[in-house]
DNA sequence: TTTGCTTCAGAAAATGATTTTCCATAGGAG
DNA sequence: CTCCTATGGAAAATCATTTTCTGAAGCAAA
């Protein structure tokens, strides 16, 4: 029972087994999931598990503002981050992976940004993109052909 | 004659009107239009153009750095920047407008982002979103309904 | 418990953005 | 002028995501 069941319990809506089973995998998991990611996870767990309920439960969070999406990391595919404290994103244009990172400065960011545009900020997405150190070093050929 | 057009000849590639076009829209314009929009605002100009002419060319500017992508701005489409100095983009979350935001914490932050990471950055992608000025005042129904 | 209403998962079809394929042509090199 | 490659356009293909439809629970009230 994490922030996210209790934040659908809370709404009113059923706790099922695939939405737990969901919450479950955003929260625990580090690497930044996309519905097919998060679908093939459970496969073995819930055999007659479909795409379709994967993408209601992950639109629901979203909507209630449980979880962010980040854009595609250069698969073209979305990917959902249930870390809800302002932080930034790695991602790695050559195995695009997505790592977290912690950097105090964007606290003052957010802040001057609030401030001086008059916005009513509910979100951010601050991805930095390049190359990570592994990719730097191994420098040649690309790990994964990317799924473009 | 734009940075993107210099760039595409060095590239060796040909300037085509159609391409001369489309960096001309993506350098003018300041409201990061998807592939669509450009689509849209030429075919006046050229009846016959092709949507797949607009995507590939923006996949070559994209792929030799001279534009960035901002992911969806809740629209479900891809949005181009072509202004590569570092910078906020702001998202109303209603009227699904992007504007650009100038924050000079930024550079502060990427530096550190750089220093602390070990990535060797290649760009950025800052976006706050929540909901602008205006429709913060209007407070009710949608202004448009997205950009489809 | 039984009745009735509402929500949900799943399958399949639909949608819509983006990419690919194929072909005729325009431009440049020699 | 001729060859060769890059290009634009039309149409088909892809692929992620959404919608529709249906039957099966879950829940409330009697």
């Amino acid at each position: 029972m994490n922030r996210l069941t209790i934040g659908l319990k809370q709404a009113g809506l059923r706790l099922t087994p695939q939405r737990v089973a969901i919450c479950k995998i955003l929260a625990e998991s580090k690497d930044h999931p996309t519905a097919m990611m998060i679908y093939h996870q459970l496969l073995p767990q819930f055999p007659t598990l479909s795409l379709a309920t994967v993408y209601k439960t992950l639109n629901v969070l979203k909507s209630m503002g449980l979880v962010h999406t980040l854009g595609d990391a250069g698969d073209g595919a979305e990917h959902f981050d249930a870390d809800l404290t302002p932080h930034i994103n790695l991602v790695c244009v050559r195995c695009n992976s997505v790592v977290d990172f912690d950097e105090g400065l964007i606290h003052a960011v957010q802040q001057a940004v609030e401030q001086r545009s008059g916005y009513e900020i509910q979100g951010a997405r601050i991805v930095y993109y390049g190359l990570c150190p592994q990719c730097r070093v191994n420098g040649t050929a690309k790990q994964q052909e990317s799924a473009q």
